[in-house]
DNA sequence: AATTTCCAGTTTTTT
DNA sequence: ACTGGAAATT
């Protein structure tokens, strides 16, 4: 097969220098992608072999797209290329390799709740004040800390560091570092920065170790290379020491991640590195139309910090870019809604040929309200993963705990849940116990008399058998029949089977998910080891796609902006063009700050093919109460003539504004807004007061629900409820007043209610 | 010790 | 609006 035939001259270029280091700063849109994966098919169809490639990307989307396109280019050989994000294939040496630097091959992955969880638990033992040590900010300095690759150590002995923490009354902080660091040690456990930070110190400390991975990954690749932090710079350096067969692939322009670490001075220090470097350009934009290359151009001009670059588009012209303002963030969903249902009838296009991309997570909930009211199919990615629901993580900290009985976290989550009266109290005196004699948790309970009075000791002793006996099921047992048993013998099965609520059932359905997805592992052919432990390695490291069943079903796509990188749609809506939302509020005091946020803007418009919707609205429900928005400064960075404007609905004395009158309107921001303006302030929207409901989300009501009079309702009467849908009356019990109805309700079941408190109506037939 | 009520912080984004 | 944790109550 000829990959060469249907790239551009740079892009061939780039394909075919495969020794040496190589940089490719890749425009939105330039066959990025493309490029790798005929890359890597090129350098095996030269005779490298795929053992001794190592591609390493950010998301694990990006990794899963790019295996599945490489698949397809080189075939089934494209299985033993190394391929994942920086996290998951430094998690995988690790796991061969932690011995060597102090740390259990079975170590846990703590994720951001467990890190900030402990960190909490430090902060109460040495009875500091949260709020000036917020857990959240003690997190970020940690996280920071060792992404740049200093050790508790050297944070105390940093005289820049200790004075500015004591500048602010935090000389706490290095203190709370190192007990951080020794807990996780002795926990047996690494959080996400440890996953990067300990390789750093792996391959520093052990040069043999180096030495055999610079042998064995020959051919490096790194996607999104202005994503990376110090910690991942160094590893690839090292790693790349020897060949300096390294291809790195970059978009300064498309650089979203300064908040977790990233440096833009990577790309930088690469030609600094790399003296001989070959560097490529692509500035090519094959995936938009002229209007929206444009459009991102016009506005990533804003920002001051940028490499020169110059990307263009020669596809057709295509339709002006369509701005909507909604007077709620439930009218936005609605107006979403009501313009893709047209626009795929007009021009004949699958669900999934669009996208809605927000800043925040939270912004999904009013879309998703507006397409189930029309029934437009749809699918959040991203957002809270499955592996991190309640439920989920307290049997998964069971398993935890019985292949890692050092695991605190595991141990705190789990000790007294399902309520076994272990209060805060017992817990308290053994973590203090543990403190002292220097054990673990589990080692203090599994010794419980010598520590605690007898009735704690009791119930503790009862608790620590429990683990024990699973861990011997565990060792005996397929990773189903284990995890089954645990479910069961926690005694968690039953508490989740017994809530009988929505919500509950829920629960437990979840629950029976992930023993469903256990049992498929457990018959997976295609592996060597299928143990419960082995499912559970990496499991911190899975977010909600890795979950997919099933991926090409024809829905919408809702995610954020962040998540949507790499990927591409025909239409793209983009929601929440407001102040404080987009760019967010967390923005507006640094300019570097500022041009994240426009950078992130420039990745989200650059996710359209054919056309692109922007919208805001003028009032959005935030922290619960209704609070009135401005349209974000980032719509009037555009220049008008790509633009085309839309009510969703009669603005007070309508005007196409825009122009002139938009100029006007910000240059006096302080005085009242013109009316009719089209960037002007809201009329408060009383009425998305009204509409908003989350009754609506298991049932939607008929329309004009009341309630009737349910004082001579019947056995086997037809009734419906606001939020349980329709059901029937199957027992009546109780006196006059205080009667109570078991209704029997098609999509949730079984009920009690109140007859005085429940809203019924009555179903005529 | 368990349950209920009250209150504060939260919404940046991912591994 | 929703969570997690503390305080109040049983």
């Amino acid at each position: 097969m000829d990959f060469l035939a249907g790239l551009n001259t740079s892009q061939k270029q780039a394909v075919q220098q495969i020794v040496g280091p190589v940089m490719i700063i890749a425009g939105a849109g330039s066959g990025k992608t493309r490029v790798i994966t005929y890359r890597v098919a090129h350098l095996i169809q030269k005779g490298i072999d795929p053992f001794n490639i190592l591609v390493l990307t950010f998301t694990n989307k990006a990794a899963k797209e790019m295996r599945n396109r490489i698949t397809t280019v080189v075939g089934g050989e494209a299985k033993n290329i190394w391929m994942g994000t920086f996290h998951s294939v430094f998690a995988k040496i690790l796991r061969v390799e932690a011995n060597k630097i102090g740390y259990p091959n079975n170590f846990t992955i703590y994720d951001t709740d467990d890190s900030k969880s402990l960190i909490k638990t430090i902060l109460k033992e040495m009875s500091l004040d949260d709020k000036l040590y917020h857990h959240n900010f003690v997190y970020g300095r940690i996280s920071n800390a060792k992404n740049n690759l200093i050790s508790a150590q050297e944070y105390q002995q940093n005289e820049a560091i200790q004075a500015e923490d004591f500048s602010n009354g935090r000389g706490f902080l290095g203190k709370i570092y190192e007990t951080y660091v020794n807990r996780c040690f002795k926990a047996g456990a690494m959080d996400f920065d440890d996953l990067l930070f300990k390789t750093n110190v792996l391959l520093k400390e052990h040069p043999d170790v180096l030495y055999k991975y610079q042998n064995k990954f020959k051919y490096l690749m790194v996607d999104e290379y202005q994503d990376t932090n110090f910690s991942q710079y160094l590893i690839v350096k090292k790693l790349a020491a020897i060949n300096e067969n390294l291809c790195v692939v970059g978009d300064d322009a498309q650089s979203i991640y300064a908040f977790r670490g990233a440096s833009i001075q990577n790309i930088l220090n690469f030609q600094k590195d790399y003296p001989d470097v070959k560097v490529f350009k692509l500035e090519q934009n094959y995936r938009s139309t002229q209007n929206i290359v444009n459009v991102a151009n016009s506005i990533i001009s804003n920002n001051k910090n940028q490499l020169e670059k110059n990307v263009f588009s020669a596809n057709e012209t295509g339709e002006k870019i369509k701005i909507t303002r909604s007077f709620s963030d439930n009218e936005e969903g609605k107006s979403v809604a009501e313009s893709i249902i047209q626009e795929r009838g007009n021009n004949n296009l699958e669900w999934k040929s669009f996208a809605i991309l927000y800043r925040t997570n939270a912004q999904s909930r009013s879309m998703e309200e507006g397409l189930r009211k029309l029934n437009v199919p749809y699918k959040i990615y991203g957002g809270l993963s499955f592996y991190q629901r309640k439920e989920i993580k307290d049997l998964i900290a069971y398993f935890r705990l019985t292949f890692n009985p050092s695991d605190e976290e595991a141990f705190k989550r789990v000790i007294n849940y399902p309520a076994r009266g272990i209060g805060k109290t017992t817990l308290d005196r053994v973590i203090l116990a543990a403190d002292q004699n220097e054990k673990t948790l589990f080692e203090i309970i599994c010794d419980a008399p010598k520590y605690l009075e007898n009735r704690a000791a009791l119930a503790v002793a009862d608790f620590a058998a429990s683990i024990q006996s699973f861990m011997v099921v565990a060792k005996n047992s397929t990773a189903y029949d284990a995890a089954l048993h645990i479910a069961q013998q926690s005694g968690l099965l039953k508490d989740l089977y017994a809530d009988k609520s929505v919500e509950g059932l829920n629960r437990y359905e979840n629950i029976q998910e992930l023993l469903n997805g256990i049992k498929e592992f457990s018959e997976r052919e295609d592996l060597e080891e299928r143990g419960l432990d082995i499912f559970m390695q990496d499991i911190a490291l899975l977010t909600n796609d890795d979950n997919d069943k099933d991926p090409n079903k024809d829905t919408v796509s809702l995610m954020t902006i962040h998540s949507s990188k790499g990927l591409e749609f025909p239409q793209v809506y983009i929601v929440g063009l407001e102040e404080n939302l987009f760019p967010s509020q967390m923005a507006l005091n640094s300019r570097a700050d500022l041009e994240e946020e426009r950078r992130l803007f420039y990745v989200a418009v650059t996710r359209a093919e054919k056309k692109l919707h922007l919208s805001y609205a003028t009032s959005r429900f935030r922290f619960g109460t209704l609070i009135n928005c401005e349209p974000s400064r980032f719509l009037d960075e555009i220049e008008p003539k790509y633009l085309e404007l839309e009510f969703t609905q009669k603005a007070p004395r309508e005007s196409t504004g825009f122009g002139d009158e938009r100029n006007k309107w910000q240059s006096k921001t302080a005085e009242k807004p013109i009316q009719g303006d089209f960037f002007s302030k809201p009329k408060p929207a009383t009425k998305a007061v009204l509409t908003t409901s989350l009754l609506a989300k298991a049932h939607v009501p008929t329309a004009g629900f009341a309630p009737s009079d349910t004082s001579k309702l019947q056995t086997g009467q037809e009734v419906e409820h606001e939020r349980f849908g329709f059901g029937k009356v199957i027992n009546l019990e109780g006196s006059k007043g205080d009667l109570k109805a078991t209704v029997f309700f098609k999509e949730i079941g079984q009920k009690q209610l109140l007859l005085k408190y429940a809203k019924l109506r009555i179903v005529e037939n």
